[in-house]
DNA sequence: GCAAGGTC
């Protein structure tokens, strides 16, 4: 029997379904669906992985982070344990039988590790098996069949690169991680987090936010007019000089302007602007798009996958930009000849050939992002369908003619003073016609030639500042990570999610928290390693170099380990100042603001009971607090209450979307509130209830009660009513609580 | 309870 893995479910069974020629079967495995036929070659079964199925950690002894000084991961022991059961089990079964095995996991690096790990616990129970490795860019007949009449070998070393990767990360990453967060008191569901991509990505945010501190605003102001044409249209012209740096500068020119004066033109240059289509997308170029139209990054990956599993769009997780010749193109568009996108895909074919554009990235992985299948809007929901619509347009634009602009340069002469106009007219919309997202709008300006005479109508001087530059937004974010390399495109959504997560940013644009500012300034002192892309950058030579058989994995790893070794000596040596640093950074993140009633900090406290509240600094000379939920991080934003002057708060629960709670005061006494109100609608309700007519109509209150309360001398509704709880409770030896409770509902 | 990388 010959065994084929591919590294998805999905990919394992398109594929079989290309290269048999009589219908498959379907066979479960240990739980494990997998596809057969037979050829002349015999039984061919074909089953697909979940990616990784084994992953690497520590053995059990170190799990305990108090007992386990963390510096003692560095030179631990790694064992690889198996994360998907039931496809482990199926692949030994399988493998047990097969006389040979083909490789046909994804064809980049973690594929060939992908592949390699599977490998490896085939061997355990069939060590001298047979195998190759076929390489595909896409699962199309042509493709496939390409790539199973040309098998290779599976490149050990490509695997050994990806597999000295995992062992970085995890020593790195677990160790460092352990330090900080012991360093800093922050121990359970609070650890702070260290690791070579998330730690250089989180220091990006943390400097753009230093860089906006340290920005001095620098006013200045502008200076424009409005003119009215001959035939009556207004427009607005501005002065030559941009910005004006100095008050008296832009008064000057002011002077010289009055209502009803003449606006000369001076010069007037048309000219065509050749606006190109955009490139095909990859994961980036996906996720930034979507973020443009208010998707975060993890949303958009999460309903790209929902879109991919449900077959309307190809693999989401792509580096790739240029399509492969292995895609019948034409074929793509001519699904959609009917549906929602008729008129886009008939216009498009009429042309006699579809020459897409390429983007810079051209790699081995999967096709850049395509629709996959015609859909109606009725299949999915309102987001779903706006990033598949966005898909589609995106193909559609790929293949369609530039766009043209008419571009007008214009100049004036107002006494002496010169202004200029700048206009945009697009003339042929070309690929914006399919692809209209962010389109730029036109700025028309009137009919007129140079000499013209216009009237100004009005003059302003506006006063402005210098701007800090902006904080990153998540889709400016995934770009840079890219262009430093940091992470992939099926993780760095994922490693901006644990930013949230971990409490480090809120926000979007993207704002970092002191305990981020705090770490990172910790790392870039004493662990600038770990800070900086040049990890990663030097990861990936170290890679390549293993994978061009240049140096053993060992070698890479022991010097890797040697390093960290140092870093450990550095952090031993200024111990306390680390933590004292950390401890001030995470202290800063707790204050709400200043008590109102004593001018002391409120901060977030926690209770003796594990609970937490706001309380004063001041106590216990001044008592004054608030609630906080029970579960979830706890942000302070920079978002100030303008009643109370506490911070706006909000709560991040892992899995769950951030819960605004804003200011603290304001939501208590908004509950305060709701809690009242519902007092008086459970006061109006028992009052809508009839009153108890008799003893015996009083819930609790049967024969034998009724008689201990008569002995007592309680023979009526009235009568208890009237009655002394504590007494009746002696008299009776019915607890007080229950005859209060009856008191009340008589009430 | 620790990383980053696959996949769902």
């Amino acid at each position: 029997m010959h065994l084929i893995i591919a590294e998805k479910h999905i990919a394992a069974k398109r594929i079989a379904a290309i290269l048999a020629s009589e219908k498959i079967k379907q066979v479960r495995v240990s739980g494990v669906d997998t596809y057969e036929y037979e050829s002349e070659e015999g039984k061919k079964v074909f089953i697909g992985l979940s990616g990784h199925i084994v992953k690497l950690d520590f053995p059990k002894a170190y799990n305990n982070w108090q007992k386990v000084e963390a510096n003692e991961l560095v030179g631990a022991e790694i064992i690889t344990a198996s994360t998907q059961v039931k496809i482990v089990s199926a692949l030994k079964k399988l493998g047990k039988e097969a006389t040979k095995v083909t490789i046909a996991t994804d064809y980049d690096r973690e594929g060939e590790l992908i592949g390699a790990e599977a490998l490896d616990i085939i061997k355990q129970v069939n060590p001298d098996i047979v195998f190759d490795r076929v390489h595909y860019s896409a699962i199309t007949p042509k493709a496939i069949d390409a790539a199973f009449s040309n098998p290779t070998n599976v490149d050990f070393n490509l695997a050994d690169a990806g597999h000295s990767r995992q062992v970085i990360d995890l020593v790195w990453g677990a160790s460092l991680t352990r330090y900080i967060s012991l360093a800093a008191g922050r121990l359970g569901k609070m650890f702070l987090s260290v690791g070579r991509v998330q730690s250089p990505t989180l220091a990006l945010i943390v400097e753009r936010e230093k860089e906006r501190e340290a920005f001095v605003p620098r006013p200045y102001w502008e200076l424009s007019a409005m003119l009215k044409s001959k035939s009556g249209e207004e427009f607005k012209v501005e002065h030559r000089t941009k910005r004006f740096w100095e008050k008296a500068d832009v008064d000057a020119a002011m002077e010289k302007i009055s209502i009803g004066d003449n606006a000369t033109v001076t010069e007037l240059t048309t000219s065509e602007k050749i606006d190109k289509p955009p490139t095909p997308f990859n994961t980036t170029e996906f996720i930034s798009a979507a973020s443009s139209i208010g998707f975060t990054a993890a949303n958009a990956m999460r309903i790209a996958e929902t879109l991919y599993t449900n077959g309307f769009i190809s693999y989401p997780r792509t580096d790739n930009t240029v399509y492969p010749d292995t895609i019948d193109l034409r074929a793509q568009i001519e699904i959609f000849k009917t549906g929602a996108f008729k008129q886009y895909a008939l216009k498009l074919l009429e042309k006699k050939e579809l020459v897409p554009t390429k983007g810079k990235k051209e790699t081995t992985d999967h096709p850049p992002i395509f629709p996959a299948s015609l859909a109606k809007k009725s299949e999915m929901n309102e987001q779903e369908w706006k990033l598949y619509e966005m898909v589609v347009r995106r193909f559609f634009a790929t293949f369609a003619d530039p766009a043209k602009w008419e571009t007008i340069k214009s100049k004036y002469d107002i006494n002496g003073e010169e202004f200029k106009a700048n206009g945009a007219r697009l003339v042929e919309p070309g690929w914006r016609w399919y692809y209209h997202y962010n389109a730029p709008e036109d700025r028309l300006l009137p009919k007129m030639e140079e000499g013209d005479v216009h009237s100004v109508i009005k003059a302003d001087v506006e006063a402005k500042e210098t701007q800090p530059p902006g904080r990153y937004g998540q889709g400016r974010l995934i770009k840079i990570m890219e262009e430093l390399g940091l992470g992939t495109k099926a993780t760095r959504h994922d490693i901006i999610s644990k930013l949230y997560s971990r409490a480090y940013v809120h926000g979007n644009p993207l704002q970092p928290t002191k305990t981020a500012v705090a770490v990172v300034d910790t790392l870039e002192k004493f662990a600038p390693t770990i800070s900086k892309p040049d990890m990663t950058s030097k990861l990936e030579a170290d890679m390549d170099r293993i994978a061009e058989g240049g140096i053993p994995e060992d070698e890479v790893l022991n010097e890797s380990r040697e390093m960290l070794e140092l870093v450990f000596d550095e952090l031993g040596k200024n111990k306390d100042d680390i933590s004292e640093s950390l401890r001030a950074g995470l202290r800063e993140d707790k204050i709400i603001g200043v008590c109102s009633e004593c001018g002391s900090n409120l901060m977030v406290m926690r209770s003796k009971r594990g609970g937490r509240f706001i309380g004063c600094e001041g106590y216990p000379d001044c008592t004054f607090s608030l609630p906080l939920p029970k579960m979830g991080q706890v942000v302070v934003t920079d978002k100030l209450c303008e009643e109370h002057g506490l911070y706006h708060i909000r709560i991040i629960n892992a899995g769950k979307r951030p819960w605004n709670l804003g200011c603290p005061q304001c939501n208590f006494i908004e509950w305060q509130k709701t809690q009242e109100e519902e007092k008086l609608k459970q006061k109006e309700e028992s009052s809508d209830k009839e009153k108890p007519k008799t003893l015996n109509d009083i819930s609790g209150i049967g024969k034998v009660t009724a008689e201990k309360l008569a002995d007592a001398g309680i023979c009526s509704v009235d009568d208890l009513c009237e009655a002394d709880a504590l007494e009746l409770a002696k008299v009776t030896s019915i607890p007080v609580k229950k005859i209060k409770v009856w008191q009340s509902d008589i009430a």
